[in-house]
DNA sequence: TCTGGGGTCCTAGGACCC
DNA sequence: TCTGGGGTCCTAGGACCC
């Protein structure tokens, strides 16, 4: 009997991060493994089954799984394999749109006359992640790419989901409301609150009664997905809009230079980002989480854009110093910046990526190497950095700043 | 007994311009 | 003395996602 298919396939990793450590260390393989020190970055299966979860407090997983096993995260292992994952998505079709290190949508219509069936290239893409490179990945088939992802996350672990076309209200419409798109706690307090537990039950009220609830802007778009109206298209590549960099810092006083020195090296780290991808910015974001977990975000906007450390931290310090009076009776637990507005970058901004006689690089003497590294990395690619961070180890630097150390 | 680090998108008010 | 309507930019906050 033939099965009218769609078009779009949702490819997901499963349990990432879990899996590559399971991958890469057979002691693990069938073991509760999770992935993060404080916290639970990525769980296994065996581990999820126990009750852990991502995100969660090592101290509570360690609770809920006894026999858990702790790994660190190494973060090289997971581009490469994300790597050579997309590297098969895109010989499967061009067109590929990432989502995530672990997820991509496919738009596979056009494969048919050569390669079959979306099923068929979804069977194959899951045996060849496999063989290549040796992890389980979840693929979900359907009309529209919202439906693909719920597919894909109904197959796992390890699965493959297509929702024939005709099917796809029958499909969704008795899954929790948790299951759309843009439902986190917030909006699913409310609705709950009125006795809306599913998806079926939502798209029951027209769009007004939702809007009333929600608001217009997700009231429009839950409604529409719940009726399975998704027009979205896989969109081979779109830029970055923003770069940032976080540090949480404890509980406890922290002094002005503490919280400085702090945002010197966010702001290096992310300068460096924007100039490595050949990027400038126009907006710099401060934001502070204080104990009590409360936030607050400063902006500023320059004139014109640029990817210079010393010009964004001139910023920074501005934005810091103004909010030092909320600081002041408030604990802060994180310091987190971005830069957004994000422009490519002509030649001129990006020359002279690091001033040795800036106050930056009086400050911290370290940051003088990560601005050769950058002119290293663009030359030579980055294993030529590896190599370099290596060599500086020999020498007596101290490379805080990269997360790619083997 | 807490809660990491990286993002996206939406809303809303005020400034400013035509 | 009174004072429309539309558009864009900036700032701040919030919800949500992986």
């Amino acid at each position: 009997m033939f099965v009218a298919e769609g078009d779009f396939l949702h490819a997901d990793l499963d349990s990432f991060y879990a899996s590559v450590a399971q991958r890469d260390d057979p002691a693990l393989r069938g073991k509760p493994v999770a992935v993060g020190g404080g916290i639970v970055l990525a769980a296994s299966y065996e581990a999820k089954a126990m009750g852990v979860r991502t995100a969660m407090s090592g101290r509570i997983a360690r609770r809920l799984c006894p026999g858990l096993i702790e790994v660190p995260a190494t973060f090289t292992a997971y581009v490469e394999a994300s790597r050579a994952v997309f590297e098969i998505f895109r010989d499967i079709t061009p067109i590929v749109e990432g989502v995530s290190i672990d997820e991509a949508f496919l738009d596979v219509g056009g494969l048919r006359r050569v390669s079959g069936s979306p099923s068929t290239v979804g069977t194959t893409l899951r045996r060849r992640v496999k063989e290549e490179v040796g992890l389980p990945i979840s693929v979900g088939i359907a009309g529209s790419k919202f439906l693909a992802k719920v597919a894909s996350a109904a197959s796992k672990p390890d699965g493959l989901l297509s929702v024939p076309v005709g099917q796809e209200l029958a499909f969704l419409h008795p899954l929790p409301i948790e299951a759309l798109w843009g439902v986190g706690k917030v909006t699913g307090g409310k609705l709950h609150e009125r006795g809306i537990g599913t998806v079926g039950a939502l798209a029951a009220l027209d769009e007004q009664a939702l809007i009333d609830i929600v608001g217009p802007g997700s009231g429009r778009h839950l409604h529409a997905l719940a009726h399975g109206r998704d027009p979205r298209r896989v969109e081979t590549r779109s830029r970055r809009r923003s770069i940032g960099a976080q540090r949480a810092i404890g509980r406890g006083r922290h002094t002005g230079a503490e919280l400085d020195a702090t945002l010197v090296s966010l702001v290096d780290k992310v300068t460096r980002r924007l100039r490595s991808g050949e990027r400038i910015g126009r907006t710099f974001v401060l934001r502070l989480r204080f104990d009590d977990m409360t936030r607050v975000t400063r902006s500023r906007t320059v004139r014109s854009a640029t990817a210079g450390t010393d010009a964004w931290l001139v910023a920074g310090r501005a934005l810091l110093e103004e909010a030092m009076p909320m600081i002041a009776d408030r604990g802060v637990t994180l310091v987190g910046i971005s830069i957004t507005g994000l422009d490519e970058a002509g030649d001129e901004q990006l020359e002279l990526p690091f001033d040795t006689d800036s106050p930056t690089a009086q400050r911290r003497p370290d940051a003088r190497l990560d601005g050769a590294l950058d002119a290293v990395r663009d030359r030579f690619g980055s294993s030529a950095v590896t190599r370099a961070v290596l060599l500086g180890r020999a020498e007596g630097f101290s490379t805080p700043q990269l997360p790619d150390q083997p």
